[in-house]
RNA sequence: GCUCUUGUAGCUCAGGGGUAGAGCACUUCCUUGGUAAGGAAGAGGUCAUGGGUUCAAUUCCCAUCAAGAGCUCCA
């Protein structure tokens, strides 16, 4: 938030340390504004640094940048290239970077009707003491810091990708601008590798491949982002449920299970309600209180003042579950020999998100977390956590996800958006810390990234096409015990004041679902493949065979069906592969009269002939396993 | 929420001012076949919804709803 400004500038000495790649794609950048502005010379520049996969420009022009442009676009980008035109950099005081801003001579080919005012701006925030340079490649004269590659003729292997809009600097009461996508490599044969990875990424994406497996599905009829999970989707779903379970179990938790709303009154002494009003469902409001309301033909904006001021009572849609459990924390007294108490639920939330941010099963407006909270003694802080981040690596161990990264999220020391004792925050963010550096893995602080209400540890991993998503997450939290006055008796027999931890590992069941999905392409574990063992008779013929191998498999709980559809075992197999049936049994004459199967595995392909007894002992054990 | 793009059969998509087409899936028939597609026939659509322009709209225009990309946001 604050600091996105700073974001956009970066310093001298990041500057130095820019990769290869990125000087060169930052290079790009600058050959793609060259091009833009020969096309549509009133263009107006604002920045263009290298990103992640590549490189964009922001850009404000009347003409609506479409991928159609894209052809010309790059056509003279490449006669740039091919002029190898040389990067040359130059150094100007303030005033004539001023002067030539003024007269629309930066981030164009020559002086212009109107000044460059984007780079007007950002000279506006270079700072006093820093030198002020120009980087030149043929006409086309920009402010920039650079560094730079040599010549336009080292951006031979570059493609527009994409063009969106972005707000100028970040911020949203800011005009929007084109920003115009490309990326760049060293050659031609990485470049292709790169788009060559990208359209993998597309087949593995989770909303195709639900689709295809048949997992979930989003209804315009029933809402946005309220995910109907499919039987498919919801055998793998119960599988985690169960995974999960028998780890609580063995943790010392307790599963509760409470409703999916809760009194307005409830969220305004948690502090949620109306602070966060705008990012929950509007609250349900009581019958008698509507019916009066309704004949005094109360308006809109009158209605939201008395729920806010509490004249008016209601239900809320519970965006948590922590009030909930508070609430069972608090139906008990407490002595300090009890804590810690862990209280654990699949419990379902709903938020009110941004219908722009809305996407397949990564963002939804009701999920269900694999929530718990643990209420403990300030002494117990650091082992809860321990025990918590333990969890989290059963989890992401047992599914073989190793490519993830932890961020310790630290509060933002300027902002005010957090709530209670500072002294407290330092001693939750310390024992945070201390806990991060157990856990074997390299790790990030960043401040900022706090709750409101405490600091935390997420799990990030990221998707297809390269978005973060944070799934497990492990948050202390000093505020609500305060909020709710929660107590435990002490040793000393007065009164103290727990603190509350928040954890997830999955996050929740439809993020996690969805990232896992592309984590396995689809191609899931034996133990959470919807469908694990598929009979396919070679013909008819052996269709009452393959019904007795079923009821066999059936009976040790393994989930199989028969194909029996009239079609060539060839056809049927390319059925199971693209279903991603981790294992297909072939019977025909041959196995019926050694009663065996033939086992054919989607990855290993065929594996020769088991007895059923073998075969059923060999997918069980598997499947206890849950190895992968 | 904002900008842009998109919305045609269950799925993937083609088409286009004169009320629609392919492949897969589905149904039926022929075929009884050994490790990624055997053959034939049939059924299936108010072309997202609501307005407008027009003799005529699924096609053009506007709005709404939804999806996708990016930005902003994410207790």
């Amino acid at each position: 938030m604050a600091d996105s400004q700073e974001k956009q500038r970066k310093t001298l000495e990041e500057r130095d340390q820019m990769s290869d790649l990125e000087r060169l794609r930052h290079s790009t950048a600058h050959v793609l504004a060259t091009a833009i502005a020969k096309l549509w010379p009133d263009a107006q520049f604002a920045a263009g640094p290298p990103v992640e996969n590549g490189f964009y420009y922001d850009v404000d022009l009347e003409h609506r940048i479409t991928p159609d442009d894209f052809d010309a676009i790059e056509g003279e980008m490449k006669k740039i290239v091919k002029e190898n035109q040389v990067f040359e950099k130059e150094i100007v005081s303030r005033a004539e970077a001023l002067k030539m801003a003024q007269s629309g001579r930066l981030a164009a080919l020559g002086d212009r009707d109107t000044p460059s005012v984007f780079k007007i701006d950002l000279l506006e925030e270079i700072p006093e003491d820093e030198e002020i340079s120009l980087y030149k490649n043929g006409d086309f004269w920009d402010l920039c810091a650079g560094p730079h590659v040599g010549r336009t003729g080292n951006c031979k292997a570059f493609k527009v990708m994409s063009v969106a809009s972005a707000f100028y600097k970040g911020d949203a009461s800011n005009p929007q601008l084109q920003r115009v996508y490309g990326t760049a490599f060293k050659n031609r044969t990485l470049l292709t590798e790169h788009l060559e990875r990208l359209e993998e990424a597309k087949l593995r994406d989770h909303r195709k491949l639900g689709k295809d497996l048949d997992l979930f599905h989003i209804d315009e009829a029933v809402g946005q982002g309220l995910v109907l999970w499919k039987p498919n989707g919801a055998v793998i779903r119960q599988e985690l449920q169960n995974f999960i379970g028998e780890h609580l179990v063995r943790q010392g938790y307790s599963q509760v299970f409470t409703p999916h709303i809760g009194k307005l009154d409830l969220y305004r002494t948690s502090g949620h309600f109306p602070y966060y009003a705008d990012s929950q469902f509007p609250p349900v409001i009581e019958k008698e209180s509507m019916k009066a309301l309704a004949d005094e033909g109360c308006g809109c904006g009158e209605l939201s003042n008395k729920l806010e001021s509490g004249e008016v009572d209601g239900f809320l849609l519970k965006p948590m579950n922590c009030p909930h459990h508070i609430k069972i924390f608090q139906s008990n007294h407490h002595s300090y020999r009890d804590l810690p108490v862990r209280l654990a639920e699949f419990g379902t939330v709903y938020r009110w998100e941004q219908s722009g941010e809305l996407g397949g099963m990564t963002r939804v407006r009701g999920f269900t977390q694999d929530d718990a909270h643990i209420f403990c003694t300030e002494d117990q802080v650091k082992d809860e956590i321990l025990g918590c981040l333990e969890l989290v690596k059963i989890v992401l161990g047992t599914l073989g996800m190793d490519d993830y990264r932890v961020r310790v999220g630290l509060r933002d020391p300027d902002s005010s958006k957090y709530v209670g004792d500072p002294a407290k925050w330092d001693k939750a963010e310390s024992a945070l810390r201390e806990a991060a550096t157990t856990l074997g893995t390299d790790f990030a602080e960043e401040p900022g990234e706090a709750a409101f209400y405490g600091p935390k540890i997420d799990f990030v991993v990221k998707d297809v096409i390269g978005r973060e998503w944070q799934l497990g997450t492990v948050q202390v939290d000093y505020n609500l015990p305060e909020r709710f006055g929660l107590e435990y008796i002490g040793s000393d027999n007065s009164p103290h004041r727990p603190v509350m931890i928040h954890r997830a590992p999955f996050g929740s069941m439809e993020r996690f679902v969805g990232v896992l999905i592309e984590h396995f392409a689809g191609k899931f574990p034996t133990w959470l493949a919807p469908e694990q063992v598929r009979i396919l008779p070679i013909s008819e013929k052996f269709v009452d065979d393959a019904q007795a191998v079923y009821d066999q498999l059936r009976e040790d709980g393994i989930r199989v069906k028969v194909d029996s559809a009239d079609e060539k075992v060839g056809a049927k197999i390319r059925l199971a592969q693209l279903d991603r049936i981790p294992y297909m049994l072939i019977i025909g004459a041959k196995e019926q009269e050694l009663n065996q199967v033939s086992v054919r595995h989607r990855d290993r392909g065929d594996e020769g002939a088991l007895s059923v007894v073998d075969f059923r002992e060999k997918v069980v054990a598997e499947i206890a396993s849950r190895s992968l």
